[in-house]
DNA sequence: CAGCATCCAAGAAGATACTG
DNA sequence: CAGTATCTTCTTGGATGCTG
């Protein structure tokens, strides 16, 4: 290819007008990190989804998977059929950051007594 | 100690009314991250916090702040001078939890430029 | 300097109804 | 089934002014 490539250089995500500051509101959004732990075990179907994700509606788990697919992330296919399948799942880099976010969302829930053990002595102390 | 402690089992990110997602969401706010990573570094007062995160008010940094201190990642340190000096530092969970959200901001920052290639593509298809 | 209180705007999120 | 469109509600977040 021909096209003049920008430098692409890494990102900064201590510098406000830094795009790479948008993309981790997409993958550390309210449902954003959720998706991504979903998927890592494979396809699913946007009901599948809706059920596990306990608490998220029809519009923001469509808004959140559209980020994305915008990003990257998650590969969506749509069979022509009658009613109608869509299949979610990761792609490459989808996996990578999954990976990652995957292993905060599992230390966070391991770590939960002690949050609860610290506010408890916290709210004891007044 | 004679308190018969709960249960406490670990938390589930996936039940919407686990107080994991409190923590999950201290910790993947606008700001709690970049605080996180920032605070890896060492100790800073409130004033280097501010302006190493560029961009974060100082009613949200001193609120994030609190959120993490209150989920006992943050330890914060009042010094009685004039005038006033607050120094912010991780506690051990802090660090822990400061390596995989760390892991995470880095990986995005390199990833950057693969999404700005994406998004690119997108738009020329658009 | 650190940070709280108040007010206000913007955006996120939910409920509902509707479409291919 | 897998969404979109619309409306409404709530939360986030920023600006400002004030205090110890």
């Amino acid at each position: 290819m021909s096209d003049i490539t920008p430098p692409a250089r890494c990102g900064d995500l201590f510098a406000s007008g830094c795009p790479s500051r948008e993309v981790l509101k997409h993958v550390t959004s309210r449902w954003g990190l959720l998706i991504l732990v979903a998927l890592r075990m494979g396809t699913h179907r946007f009901s599948e989804l809706r059920r596990r994700i306990d608490g998220v509606s029809e519009k923001m788990l469509a808004q959140t998977l559209q980020w994305l697919e915008g990003d990257g992330f998650v590969l969506r296919v749509s069979y022509p059929e009658v009613p109608p399948r869509v299949e979610y799942s990761l792609t490459d880099a989808g996996i990578e950051v999954s990976e990652r976010v995957a292993a905060l969302a599992l230390w966070i829930e391991a770590d939960l007594p002690r949050v609860l053990a610290v506010r408890r002595r916290q709210h004891e102390a007044g």
